[in-house]
DNA sequence: ATACAATAAATGTACATACATATATTTGCG
DNA sequence: CGCAAATATATGTATGTACATTTATTGTAT
């Protein structure tokens, strides 16, 4: 199933329109099928986001304001997904004693297991997403991807 | 700025991981950009797009199901993102004579001009998003993504 | 023709999000 | 020191979203 066929478009503008809406496709079914996997368990991509990234730390705090540095979305309501986090206990947020402003996120015990049994069909998803590509397709496709970021960075000052 | 600076990551697990973030942040990147060129007009990106698909149709009525199936995300509510389509007098909601469960929906002359004001910094996003890849590099890429497209329209019936 | 399944759209509800603002605390500069 | 600017987080509000359900209409099999 190509893109045409998935938004039922004959033909796009140009090749540059078409991989636009390539890379935005793609993106969104990347989330609806992690959406999938994850809702069953009562966790949200974002949630699932954080959570992986407190895993990173091995056990050591991270402040909000890191945690929402590193997410995919910059999460402007970073307190509330935290919220949700804390009160399925799977998440703990204790203020930090050298600087009162900050409060420090680390993942508990709940937490790391909910992981492990999503760890399965997360990787599954992932490697599957990527099957039909080689070392060098995804080193080649990583490049030119890259150059997109570099170019949106620019971007970011123009508008 | 690479990947790893945008998610204050130092490395990636493998290749793949990584090619699944820069996916998702440069999508990311072009709805956040698109949302800053269409804030100023009243205009949200899934607005945006319904617009697009109804001046793609040259004035012809579309099924509202048929503007949803052309949608970058299916949009489960496009009912009331013609609400506000119709509020700002951008477009028509019509019911359709030969089949009254049918809603059409055709673009009015204001959604045209709105458009129209929005080509510019639109087309000027796009290509600036492109500048530094050359017309192989835009079909390679494509290619590979639709690759990942096949394998996720694969995994679709396996989550 | 009638009953039942299929389809199109709208709606209810809980939650997520963007964006602006508020609150508390710390930093830095005179 | 004292006060303004900067920083970290939380909150208010409107809107967007996913997902389930509802309502209206059409197609189809007997």
């Amino acid at each position: 199933m190509n893109i045409e066929q998935h938004l039922h478009q004959p033909a796009f503008h140009s090749e540059q329109h078409r991989l636009k809406f390539l890379i935005l496709v793609v993106a969104r079914q990347f989330d609806s099928l992690a959406r999938r996997i994850l809702k069953p368990h009562g966790v949200t991509p974002p949630q699932y986001n954080v959570l992986r990234i407190l895993r990173g730390q091995k056990g050591r705090p991270l402040a909000i304001q890191s945690v929402a540095e590193r997410m995919i979305d910059p999460a402007s309501n970073i307190s509330r997904i935290v919220d949700k986090l804390v009160e399925k206990k799977w998440v703990q947020r204790t203020p930090c004693k050298h600087d009162r402003r900050r409060a420090d996120v680390r993942i508990l015990p709940l937490g790391q297991t909910l992981l492990q049994g999503l760890d399965e069909p997360m990787n599954r998803l992932f490697s599957g997403s990527m099957a039909n590509l080689d070392d060098k397709a995804v080193l080649t496709l990583s490049a030119h991807l890259e150059k997109v970021l570099d170019n949106t960075d620019d971007l970011l000052n123009q508008f």
